[in-house]
DNA sequence: GTTAGGG
DNA sequence: CCCTAAC
């Protein structure tokens, strides 16, 4: 295909370096808008270009789809009412992978880790050399007026709260946020610039929203969000599907319950990619915990519905309290004690809560280290710190390794028994507990690899233990090894 | 970092 | 749509 097109005659070197015609070497610069145009190839520069031949074809299509649906417009709808938005606001954050990227890795080849988080649109970029000088920049819109006097004042007062606080002395700021809070139907005079612009939902978002819950289940808003084939508003946030299903959908479901099977003549024609990254999809991600919501089927979602979160009881705190100063920070303990009443709280439960609750006792352990005695404040914060950051990256990596097929090296976590974001062991283990266990030492590799429970041992089911067919043919995904190699792995105080 | 529920 | 606690 190459060597046939028309760059062929351009290259000098192709004549003394023929190309065998299965090969395909993939051109280091922006091919030629001509190739660009006559080429049924997708552009070597683009995301997902670099594929094994099987997958290339349906990312072809699934691209083809998500770009024929992208410029689609909603039925009924004069227009996208993103096309009608002067300034599009950026995405508020930069979203991780896509869950069908990240498998579409372990797939394809090991993509490096992007920063992601870099892409969110500087404030102050560099203007442009091409700009003239007298020209404001083109994010000038996106500055806030130059006022000296005035430091930082936001919200301009309308009409109607100007002639409130007309002869008020000058408010603070506090009674001038709630007082400028919520002011409908004022028109556009004023720029709430704490509120962003309302996104009026069009039917088809309302419509790939109900089959986005049909596929991934309630509660899944950001896969749905991101669902190849689905093309919600630019600036869509998985809140947004979560407070229109709740407000629209569920509500008027109550009413007059919906046909969700096949409702709308509109098709969206879940090719074969899609099916395939589904069911890699359902087939890889853990069930949700028990307290969380039930399982990831949309009828037991249904069902359970009306689950709540667990708010946390006064009497629910104080035997938390009680257990602290019984256990320390083995939260397991204090969730498992039958005295404290707390069997249905989960241990990093546990912990959040008492986080959030004490935080002044959280990483305050005050009583002497069983082998460091007692230590400094800093030393100990410190120490947890490090021990934390360690517990997190590493739990991110394994997590990405899991998708990328690391599953069954060992290095994947069950994530369904830890809802939490920590590893459960905080401090080392305390004197205090149980004889008849004896614990773990916090600081083993297995220990880092998230594995261990706050009472040290890997207390898995046999069942549970990694076993697929997928990880028997996979080993480590390079970046994993990288990791290992650059980080330590031992903490070797 | 995501989600649920109240506002 | 925002806020915040829970996860």
């Amino acid at each position: 295909m190459l060597n046939a097109g028309p760059m062929a005659m351009l290259d000098p070197f192709l004549d003394d370096f023929p190309l065998h015609p299965t090969v395909r070497i993939p051109p280091l610069l922006d091919p030629s808008p001509d190739f660009a145009a006559k080429s049924a190839l997708p552009s070597p520069l683009e995301p997902n270009a670099c594929l094994n031949a099987d997958l290339d074809i349906e990312t072809a299509k699934l691209t083809g789809r998500r770009k024929a649906l992208a410029e689609a417009k909603p039925i009924g709808e004069p227009a996208k009412s993103s096309e009608l938005r002067p300034i599009q606001r950026g995405p508020r954050k930069r979203q991780k992978l896509q869950d069908y990227e990240r498998i579409a890795d372990f797939v394809q080849l090991p993509e490096p880790r992007t920063t992601t988080k870099n892409e969110k649109p500087r404030p102050f970029q560099p203007v442009s050399v091409l700009n003239e000088l007298h020209e404001p920049p083109p994010s000038a819109a996106l500055f806030p007026p130059i006022t000296p006097n005035e430091p930082t004042q936001k919200h301009s007062h309308s009409l109607s709260s100007l002639s409130l606080i007309d002869s008020a002395p000058v408010e603070n700021d506090a009674s001038l946020a709630s007082n400028s809070s919520r002011q409908k139907g004022d028109g556009q005079s004023q720029k709430r610039t704490s509120q962003r612009p309302r996104m009026k939902w069009t039917t088809l978002e309302t419509e790939q929203l109900q089959k986005g819950v049909e596929i991934y289940g309630i509660g899944k808003w950001k896969k749905i969000l991101n669902h190849p084939g689905f093309s919600f508003q630019h600036g869509r946030t998985p809140v947004d599907l979560k407070d229109h299903h709740r407000t629209r959908i569920k509500s008027q479901a109550s009413r007059k319950p919906l046909d969700l099977g096949r409702s709308r003549a509109v098709d969206f024609g879940f090719n074969t990619a899609d099916s395939f990254w589904n069911s890699v999809i359902n087939a890889k991600s853990s069930p949700p915990s028990e307290s969380q919501m039930g399982t990831s089927h949309p009828e037991s979602v249904m069902a359970a519905g009306n689950n709540r979160k667990g708010t946390w009881t006064d009497i629910e705190d104080e035997n938390l309290e009680k257990g602290y100063k019984k256990y320390g920070f083995s939260w397991t303990r204090i969730a498992k004690d039958p005295e404290l009443d707390l069997a249905h709280r989960t241990g990093p439960q546990v912990r959040d809560r008492f986080r959030t609750k004490f935080p002044a006792l959280y990483g305050e352990d005050t009583r002497p280290h069983p082998r460091h005695g007692r230590e400094s404040r800093e030393k100990k914060d410190s120490r947890a710190q490090q021990r934390r950051n360690a517990s997190r990256s590493m739990e991110a990596t394994t997590r990405e390794g899991a998708l990328n097929g690391a599953k069954g090296t060992g290095l994947d976590r069950d994530s369904s028994r830890d809802n939490g974001s920590e590893s459960d062991i905080t401090v080392e283990p305390i004197a205090v507990i149980s004889p008849n266990r004896p614990s773990a030492p916090a600081s083993s590799a297995y220990n880092l690899l998230g594995l261990l429970n706050s009472d040290g041992e890997d207390d898995r089911p046999s069942a549970e233990l990694p076993l697929d067919t997928w990880d028997t043919q996979v080993t480590l995904p390079p970046l994993l090894w990288e990791e290992m190699a650059t980080r330590p792995m031992f903490d070797l105080e």
